[in-house]
Order: C-alpha cells, then sequence, then structure tokens
DNA sequence: TATTGTTATACTCTATAACTATA
DNA sequence: TATAGTTATAGAGTATAACAATA
C-alpha cells in the first residue's frame, strides 16, 4: 500500500502485513461472539471431525501439545465441548450443543469475512487468491 | 495443503498458516545473523529512509510508540544505530557502520529468500504473488 | 493542545523441558 | 520405547494508560 514502504516489494514482509491486518479484523469479529482466532478454529475443526484429540488437532494447526492444554480447557469450562476417553490416554473432543451453536456463528462470521474481502479485491484477482495462498504456505512448508 | 483440515479454503486461515510458516524460515535465517524479523525491518527501513524518527517508523510499520522503545533501544545498544536530535523532542535515527553492513546482509538472506520461495511456486504463480498479497494487505487494512 | 519518547503493565502466542500414565 | 495429557516457565509480540518535555 505505501509506496514509501521499502519493504513493500518482499512477499515475506507483504504476507507479514496482510496477514496481521486480516487476522486482526476478523479476531475483532470473533471477539463480539467472546472468541479468540485460535479458539474459533478448534471449533470448525472439531465440528468438522468430532473425536480427533487435542494431540491431533495440534499437530494439524501446528500448535504444540503443551499450548493446546489451556485452549481446550477454556473452552470446556465454558461448556462448548466434552472430552470421551477413547484410550487410557486419548481422549476424543466432541462439540456441547452451545459448542455447535456457537461454532455455526463464528462460521457465520468467517463466511462473511471471505466473502467480503474478496469483494476487495480487483476483480482479476478475486478467483485466485485461495490456490495463491495455499500456493505460498506450501512453497514456505517446503522450505524448512 | 492437507486435504483433511476443513479451514484449509478460508483466506484468512491461508493468510495466518502461509505468514507462520514463511516468517518461521526468514526468522530462522536472520536468527543466524542475531537479528529478529521486526529488528531486520528497522535496518531496511533506516536505511533506505535515514533520519526517521522512531515514531514515525512505527506509524510506517504499525508497530506502537511504545513498543518501538524497547527495539531502538536494543540496536542502539549493540552499536548498530545513533540517534540525532532533530527537535527538541525528536530524534532522527541513523544506521553506524556497523549497521549498514549487518542491513547488508540481512538484506541478502531476505532476497534470498524471496527467490527461494518464488522458485518454490507453481510456475503460472510466480509472477502474481507480490501483487496478490499486496492487494490481500489493502482489501484486509480497508476493512477496518 | 498535540506530539515524542518513555515507563509500567498485562495479555496472547509460542517454545522448551520435564513429569505421569498409558500403550 | 513412544505417545497423550499435563505443568511450569520463558520469550516474543502486542495493547493500554499515564507521565515529562517540547512544540
Amino acid at each position: 500500500m505505501p509506496e514509501d514502504d521499502p519493504l513493500a516489494h518482499y512477499p515475506g514482509y507483504l504476507l507479514r502485513r496482510a496477514s496481521a491486518s486480516a487476522l486482526g479484523v476478523l479476531g475483532r469479529r470473533l471477539g463480539a461472539l467472546g472468541l479468540r482466532y485460535v479458539e474459533a478454529s478448534l471449533l470448525m475443526v472439531i465440528g468438522a471431525r468430532p473425536g480427533l484429540t487435542q494431540s491431533e488437532i495440534g499437530r494439524m494447526l501446528e500448535i504444540q501439545r503443551a499450548n493446546m492444554v489451556p485452549i481446550v480447557a477454556r473452552l470446556e469450562a465454558r461448556g462448548l465441548l466434552s472430552r470421551a476417553r477413547t484410550d487410557g490416554r486419548s481422549q476424543g473432543l466432541h462439540l456441547s450443543a452451545a459448542g455447535e451453536d456457537l461454532r455455526q456463528a463464528a462460521l457465520g462470521e468467517i463466511e462473511r469475512f471471505e466473502t467480503e474481502l474478496t469483494a476487495r479485491l480487483p476483480e482479476g484477482l478475486r478467483g485466485g487468491a485461495v490456490d495463491m495462498l495455499a500456493a505460498l504456505w506450501a512453497a514456505a512448508a517446503g522450505m524448512d
């Protein structure tokens, strides 16, 4: 955006600024539902694939086991999810009715956000954003 | 990337994952130079536009005044930059010789990173990444 | 009154090491 | 030996409120 910003031609920088800007907006909207971004992500994943353990979800979202603990505990304390032992050490996560309601509300916000973001892109770029971002993710992940 | 990730079609999510992945790689490379990402950004900006104050740089990079203080102090303590009063309350920032050397080393890493990231994109997407990211940034910033 | 630099503080996210109990 | 969940802790990044000096 600002043409006097000497970093504006670097994709890493642009990725960071675009991400911070987008997540800021979405985070504030989810905050109105009482959810942080990461909490909404968990509701989405558990809703789509009930029974996953928190370790499995952590691997999927690249959140470490230790850092999953307070996130899941917070959602459980609010009665949004329940744990079902599948194993002496594993517990599958499932949404409660309240969790499912909140998941749908969050999904509505996320889809409204996606629609609005896409609508604000120049016409020629609208169709390709998701593919480009997926490709950038794959490219960066491959550099590890 | 993972087709069993139910969030993989949302640009906000992809932006976050791509950004985290890319910045992780670049951050580790800059770390080998003894720099954090935000410190390297400051070296770039001051190198390109010497004399800017830390408040001005903060506005450019969306870092708040209060949070600029320890960043600038750290770079100054390492002898990478100096402050020149321009005003009773303002101080323009300039790179020292060591700061300029480190800036060039960091720039080399950043450009190597950019080249490698771009090379890892599918051919058809290589040319459009920067424009797409700039458009996404502008779109998200406009939603504030 | 507004701005610069600053201090203090708190919250979120992320990272590591270690423990326990199960497999 | 490896894994799931957990605890504790430290490092970053980010946010707000307030103050002194200056414009």
